[in-house]
DNA sequence: TAATTTTGTTAGATGAATCTAATTTTGTAG
DNA sequence: CTACAAAATTAGATTCATCTAACAAAATTA
């Protein structure tokens, strides 16, 4: 059994992973607020519980077992996210701080009720997908609206950070998944865009938000 | 704010306080599965955050606001518990582990929530009083179904033990709170009662089941 | 390629929560 | 009232997760 320390490392590195392809000590580190040497201590820790790679400079990966289990986690993450939403009627914002907390639950029967109750979902309140219960996971390969031109039309499906300050601000814009928007400008110095959607004529977004919004692009 | 191994402390000295009046380190370490020091030395911890009134030799007491923390983590328990049972249809007998857990997620809207969709229970599913959001409980005074006489009729209210073996047996016997039971004869010897109640013309009870039953003498 | 910066590791300290062993205090039974 | 037993405390060790300071390796820049 995993210490909560221990799962909070491997839910990291697991995330990390898939967002950056390789990951650092210094990665983990500044992800973790944790400082360098720690990390460091905690792989070999990890290493010598076969839950990942460990060589001194390499980058760290998570060995089958540790992917397994993490993704254990980031699916009870998850489920209890859309938990929140669906059965307590939380806003989007403010369930993942409560979700850090609950995914290191340990009742295999609670999660799979919740589950039952969700009627098996795929997706979180955020767009990401529920890992199965063996931990798997398919990530589906969206585009960023920050990559989008001018002209482009993308719909909504998943944010990459869900973090109650960055919802809020898509709460007060009206953005939510499933929202097509189209890209009516982009300003080449620092890349905020112009973009319409629903009522909505001209919004501006700044670099920092369209960066952090994924979806489907349109054919039209 | 407290550490979770200073709010299981403070959870069981609140506990153990109703129970048995004079709580000593003893009972606490027992209850607690720790050894006596560490017993003692969290009690000075806990005194030097005012939360516990400590004096060598002395039974251990809680202060004013011992009391409320405790009395909130109770609340907390007892809310989740009922909970599990209601929205999300577990089994009296399978809660409380689970709630032991959750009890610690630092989230007052959680269990506000939980709170509402409850409809501001007084009871949990043990018959147990929630406290208020002060910490504040009420006790009622029950009888024990060991103290009752042969002739008296004894109306379920509440377990003193919520584990699931106990409960278990329970189920087995389909014995429900809010159930009349008769005492049909007691053993002098050992204390084993025989009842009856719904259907059952006569069931046999040890001792160590019938101290375990709380509910309220009934008139005729 | 040499110098500098960035990243990573080693060594050693700290605080929390636990333990065991030894000692002391309190309570109880002759 | 002494002796023994039970309960509590003190002292010191251990493990976990963290830190800082110092050093080493790798990457980058000049």
């Amino acid at each position: 059994m995993n210490s909560l320390t221990e799962e909070n490392y491997l839910k990291t590195l697991f995330i990390l992973s898939n967002e950056t392809g390789e990951v650092n000590v210094i990665d983990l580190s500044k992800r973790l607020n944790i400082k360098m040497p720690t990390v460091t201590s905690m792989m070999k820790k990890l290493a010598d519980k076969k839950l990942v790679y460990y060589e001194s400079y390499k980058p760290l990966r998570l060995t089958e077992k540790g992917k397994k289990e993490a993704g254990i986690i980031i699916r009870k993450h998850r489920l209890t996210e859309m938990f929140l939403v669906k059965v307590m009627g939380f806003g989007w914002e403010e369930v993942h701080e409560i979700a850090e907390q609950l995914e290191h639950t340990r009742s295999p029967s609670f999660f799979e009720k919740m589950d039952e109750m969700l009627g098996y979902p795929k997706l979180d309140p955020h767009g990401s997908p529920i890992p199965d219960k063996n931990g798997k996971v398919e990530w589906k390969k969206y585009s960023k609206l920050s990559d989008c031109k001018t002209g482009d039309t993308l719909k909504l499906a998943a944010v990459i950070d869900s973090s109650e300050e960055f919802l809020k601000f898509l709460n007060s814009r009206e953005l939510k998944l499933g929202l097509k928007v189209k890209v009516k400008s982009i300003e080449p110095f620092d890349g905020t865009m112009v973009i319409s959607y629903g009522k909505k004529q001209s919004e501006t977004l700044s670099h920092t938000v369209t960066e952090r919004l994924l979806g489907e692009l349109m054919d039209i």
